[in-house]
RNA sequence: GGAGGCAUAGCUCAGCUGGUCAGAGUGCUUGCUUGACAUGCAAGAGGUCACUGGUUCGAUUCCAGUUGUCUCCACCA
């Protein structure tokens, strides 16, 4: 049944009834079929309370191309969503939500707090989710997932106890990165360096045994108070005097050893480190090849630690559960309570006072701060749980450089490598309520530690029943990286575990390599024995028209919803693929949305224009014999573009396949084949008017099917309203490359829109008005394939009739006239020729045409050429190069008759 | 400090495995109420493909170096 279409495409009114339409009839659905093969994808899952921004725009976009192709070329297709609970970001917002209500975390305890989260995420979970429709994602969302949720919850607990039984997960003392705003550890990988003006304090340090003073220089001055040793090169000629020597620490007069150490650069600074191993993640290696005491000056808020900070540390010693590492904790009496940045100005203002700051200078350096809320960052001694990642990433390294999985751009195995090889072990515990809390308990009595899925009801050891649950979360990520398993539900083997894992391809933008891709790999090797996926699709970020990063704190970013509310999906997905390459970077420009749109408009007004015409009711090619030059054209044209684009979606080339469609729909089919299409259409031979609309309804369709994947609304309204084949575009089969659609008449027709061309260019240089109708002559010695040329040229370039012949006219005195390589047209246009410019523009031609000609000749002169250059390029240049002969010919003899 | 990307028309960017491929969109100029579309049609101008070497019969494409620019990682005690 076929439908009137609008003059103008209006997404907004189609889009949203059509997502319901699939989703309600489950066209998005993944079914297990073991006559087939899967193509399963993974979606990076958004954080839960997240909104959609232009990162998601492109990732799940492609994704997107990747499944709807895959699906038409009949997989099994399964995209499997879902959102993740982000748990420091999340637990960051719902905290600052209730600070505006005057309330802490503390005020309302765990369990309330958790209360409150669970209520955050039902309130703000499906926002994301919503949002994600809008961009036409054809996922499964039947099978939709949450981290937290009980089936990827289970997945966790599996994994945690089943690294802690192997021995790759441990606990202990070690330093961390800790944020004193969010009160928590964080890993390596999210703490960011921003660069800070600061300064080198040069602090003196009194010589015990010699009187002597070491000038030691440091960027944080406060951290001498945790100082245990000095430590220079054993190999520095200048302090070889002080071996075995001590310092008197200032401020509080405490005894330090000197120790040596290669960790101390002769060349840099002054060539004397201070060693504060609780607070420095190098001294603290110093600190445990000499066996340095470790002191703890700061507090978990960012404060200096005082007496009471002292007397819990006591407490501790005295209860016998002092474990390794265990810090000590200083009282730093006047100075405690300050924060470390008081600290600083206070200590430093005293060392001054003793004549002990030698120097300030000021120095550029990069401080850590947290990802999240961009405090700086204070290295702690800290007991956290840790993942050992020397023995999970060794199988992860080689994989991958065994070429079992396959990063798109080849260039990013290099980053994942670099990440994977320096990998230290992964700080797993976060001191935050919203996550999966750690399956360990601690026997109040005793001090057992006891790992399970379920909590133990007695102590193994001493038969307490006084067990608490470590207060910990696990980072956000270590859910994460059980995301392609955990979500088909594993442990358990699940039919869709079965059939659909491995996945196939993720897909992801390069910023998250490490925090992430890496994570799901090892954690896919180990613990399902194989890779998650084989392919990697790697994008870039999406800048602004400045080139910028969209950011929050610039308020630059391009609300994808509402590019979608004024433009339709289906533009911004063509705008973020189109033309792009593979991993590098897109910027968003007003100009390219725009030019998008028009292009959806022109696919819709091309499609207006068959349904105002079309009055046949199926798809079908008519026979080989009755088809016209024009449909044998557009039909070589249409099966070689079909193959071209198969070729480079297989490949990932996106940008490329995008580019090949629009160049085929706009400028091959609406600028010449509807043109032609119209000499039948508009004629009074019904034979030829139907096989016209058959080619023409045939050949749309494939447009729609290969621009599915792209643009999936607008083509599948557009599928609807033609009306001629049952069920959803969607569901298709993609089009495939036919042999016998190849035709030979190709050149021919290539030949006639040249004259075509060179014809329209003419009359634009003379100025001749599009009304103005003109009478042709051809002259060519191919008249066979001219013969059909009067209807062509007639509709496309302004002739009122055109004469085809193979010999010269002897008269065309006030004639134009127009070559090509194979004809010459003369045009009676002569009240408006200007035979000198007329021969100054032929001339022209002539020497354009020689230059061609030269080079091609010394090509074909060159014996080195010709001797090793292969077979086939040769063979085009000669044909080139008769051409252009040719052409220089005709050329002369119309130049020679004026 | 280590690694990587980018440098092509005024602007934003494509260009796969080296061979007239110098391209698209946009902008600009000119002409069009051409019964699908002015969100359009037709024609045109515009580039030593950053610089210097090398490999090759041949380099925008491969290699090395230089310059500019961006990013990631590590780190400056």
């Amino acid at each position: 049944m076929k439908t009137e279409l609008s003059k103008t495409y209006n997404p907004q009114s189609i889009e949203k009834k059509i997502y319901e339409t699939w989703e309600k009839e489950g066209c998005f659905r993944g079914v297990i079929d073991h006559d087939k093969e899967h193509f399963s994808i993974s979606m990076p899952p958004p954080n839960v309370t997240g909104q959609l921004h232009m990162g998601h725009a492109v990732d799940n976009t492609i994704q997107d191309i990747l499944v709807r192709f895959k699906r038409m070329q009949g997989y099994s297709t399964l995209w499997l969503p879902g959102t993740d609970h982000a748990a420091i970001a999340t637990e960051a917002k719902i905290v600052e939500a209730m600070r505006q209500e005057g309330l802490s975390k503390e005020d309302l305890g765990r369990d309330k707090f958790m209360e409150r989260a669970w209520a955050w995420k039902e309130k703000y979970g499906n926002r994301i989710v919503e949002q994600l429709r809008t961009l036409g994602t054809s996922c499964d969302w039947e099978r939709e997932h949450f981290t937290m949720d009980e089936q990827c919850s289970k997945a966790v607990l599996e994994v945690f106890v089943n690294l802690y039984n192997e021995g790759k997960i441990y606990r202990g003392n070690r330093l961390v990165n800790w944020c004193p705003k969010c009160q928590t550890s964080i890993s390596d990988a999210e703490v960011e360096y921003e660069e800070h003006d600061g300064n080198f304090w040069h602090i003196l340090y009194p010589v015990k045994e010699t009187g002597d003073f070491l000038e030691i220089a440091t960027t944080r001055p406060e951290t001498m108070l945790g100082d245990t040793a000095v430590a220079i090169n054993p190999e520095d000629e200048r302090y070889k005097k002080f071996h075995g020597c001590h310092v008197i620490l200032p401020l509080i007069n405490k005894e330090i050893p000197i120790v040596l150490d290669e960790h101390a650069d002769i060349e840099k600074g002054t060539g004397v480190v201070k060693i504060t191993p609780a607070h420095d993640p190098n001294d603290f290696e110093v600190g445990q090849r000499h066996s340095l005491p470790l002191v703890r000056c700061f507090t978990y808020d960012g404060k200096m630690t005082g007496a009471e900070d002292y007397q819990a540390y006591c407490d501790l010693k005295a209860s016998g559960r002092m474990t390794e590492n265990e810090p000590e904790v200083l009282d730093c009496g006047k100075y405690a309570g300050m924060t470390t940045q008081d600290a600083r100005k206070a200590i430093v203002a005293d060392l001054e006072a003793l004549g002990l700051l030698k120097e300030i200078e000021p120095l550029k350096h990069d401080v850590g701060t947290c990802y999240r809320c961009h405090s700086t960052i204070e290295p702690m001694i800290s007991k956290q749980w840790f993942v050992k990642m020397k023995s999970l990433a060794e199988p992860a390294i080689k994989a991958v450089e065994d070429g079992e999985l396959r990063f798109v751009p080849e260039r990013f195995t290099k980053i994942y490598l670099n990440w994977m090889r320096n990998t230290r072990d992964w700080c797993i515990s976060r001191q935050l309520w919203w996550g999966h809390r750690i399956p360990a308990w601690f026997c109040q009595d005793c001090g057992e530690l006891h790992v399970a899925k379920e909590a133990p009801t007695v102590c193994a050891k001493c038969n307490s029943t006084n067990l608490e649950q470590d207060p910990d979360t696990l980072d956000t990520w270590f859910s994460s990286a059980l995301w392609p398993f955990s979500i088909l539900g594993w442990p358990e083997e699940t039919p869709d575990y079965n059939y659909f894992y491995p996945t196939n391809t993720l897909v992801t933008g390069y910023d998250i390599i490490g925090f992430w891709v890496s994570r799901m790999i090892f954690s896919g090797l180990a613990y399902t024995g194989k890779l998650p996926f084989d392919t990697v699709v790697i994008h870039g970020i999406v800048r602004d028209a400045q080139g910028r990063k969209m950011s929050k704190s610039l308020g630059n970013g391009v609300d994808p919803l509402e590019v979608i509310d004024q433009y339709g999906a289906d533009a911004l997905r063509f705008m973020l693929i189109q033309g792009c390459s593979p991993g590098n970077d897109i910027r968003y420009t007003d100009d390219k949305i725009i030019a998008m749109r028009n292009f959806t408009n022109k696919i819709w007004n091309a499609s207006r224009f068959l349904l105002l015409n079309l009055s046949i009711d199926k798809v079908e090619l008519p026979d080989t014999k009755d088809l016209a030059l024009e449909d044998k054209w557009i039909l070589s044209k249409l099966n070689q573009v079909t193959k071209e684009i198969t070729q480079n979606l297989e490949n990932y080339d996106m940008g490329i396949a995008a580019q090949k469609i629009y160049d085929f729909a706009w400028n091959v089919f609406c600028d010449w084949y509807i043109e032609l299409s119209k000499i039948r259409l508009n004629g009074d031979d019904p034979v030829a008017k139907n096989n016209v609309e058959k080619v023409l309804a045939y050949v749309l369709t494939d447009i729609l099917k290969l621009l599915h994947p792209f643009m999936p609304f607008i083509t599948e309204e557009i599928f609807q309203a033609m009306g001629l084949t049952e069920g959803f575009l969607m569901c298709q089969s993609w089009p495939e490359y036919q042999e016998e659609l190849n035709f030979s008449e190709v050149a021919q027709m290539e030949s006639i829109m040249d004259m075509i061309k060179a014809i329209r260019e003419v009359r634009a240089e003379l100025k001749v008005p599009n009304s103005k109708k003109v009478q042709v002559t051809l002259v060519t010695g191919q008249t066979a394939t001219y013969q059909n040329a009067e209807d062509y040229l007639i509709r496309l370039a302004g002739a009122s009739s055109v004469t085809v012949t193979d010999s010269d006219l002897s008269d065309i005195s006030g004639m134009a006239s127009v070559t090509t390589a194979d004809a010459k047209a003369y045009l009676p246009i002569a009240e408006m020729v200007d035979i000198e410019a007329e021969k100054a523009r032929i001339q022209t031609e002539i020497e354009k045409a020689k230059k061609e000609l030269s080079f091609f000749e010394s090509k074909l002169g060159n014996p080195n050429f010709t001797s090793k250059a292969p077979q086939k390029v040769i063979d085009e240049i000669r044909e080139k190069e008769a051409k252009v002969k040719s052409l220089i010919k005709n050329l002369e003899g119309s130049y020679n008759a004026l």
